[in-house]
DNA sequence: CTCATTTATCGTATATTTACGATATACGAT
DNA sequence: ATCGTATATCGTAAATATACGATAAATGAG
């Protein structure tokens, strides 16, 4: 509905983006286990979390639209990682705008 | 980690309802424009975006209820400003997290 | 007091998000 | 080839977000 016809600065539509990505409290949880355990198969989070397995896959993809994560086939299972250059370069981008906004 | 329901990690929480706070290209702007102003009018937000009184008016509000923005009336006018205090307090606790995570 | 101005809120339509179970797919093992 | 396991995707229900116009409330001006 909104920004098809509205248009905003490129800047804010990215930023917004990815706060959209990281705005429910289990993409966070999964991003800092990435983080602590390097690397996980997709059932390992599912294990660790209180959700159903596709709702895990859904937040999974998410997280993988904005290229904060990528995940590799390895077997029947798929395997998890922090897209580190990526992760850093969004964090810094978004860490710029707002702290110099606020000095 | 959190076997309750749908129970997560009040930090989590807390990153995550910020993050939808500025999810949204327009708050992004508006957070800006705060900035840059120092305080505005509600009608000078209203000029410069491209949404209806109704809507912007519903966008500030949604800023406010995550603290990042405050208003006071004056007049029959508001006067908006970012809650220095608050959003300094909450961008910091954001990139400690994250950047922390990312090292 | 009445009118115009400003803004918040209400009602509502539509889109998106979030969750689940069911199913399809892909692979390894037997 | 068949079976079991792991995961992505589909279909869908319910909740939330986003937008608008209409209206209410508050104030200042005349």
């Amino acid at each position: 509905m909104q920004s098809s016809f509205h248009s905003f600065d490129n800047e804010y539509v990215e930023l917004a983006d990815f706060a959209k990505a990281i705005s429910h409290p289990v993409r966070i949880q999964i991003l800092k286990t990435l983080f602590d355990k390097k690397c996980c198969i997709c059932g390992e989070l599912v294990d660790m979390l209180p959700l159903s397995q596709s709702t895990v896959s859904q937040h999974l993809k998410e997280l993988k639209r904005v290229g904060l994560i990528k995940g590799t086939i390895d077997g029947p299972r798929s395997c998890y990682c922090i897209d580190e250059k990526k992760f850093a370069n969004v964090i810094n981008k978004f860490c710029t705008f707002f702290c110099s906004i606020c000095k």
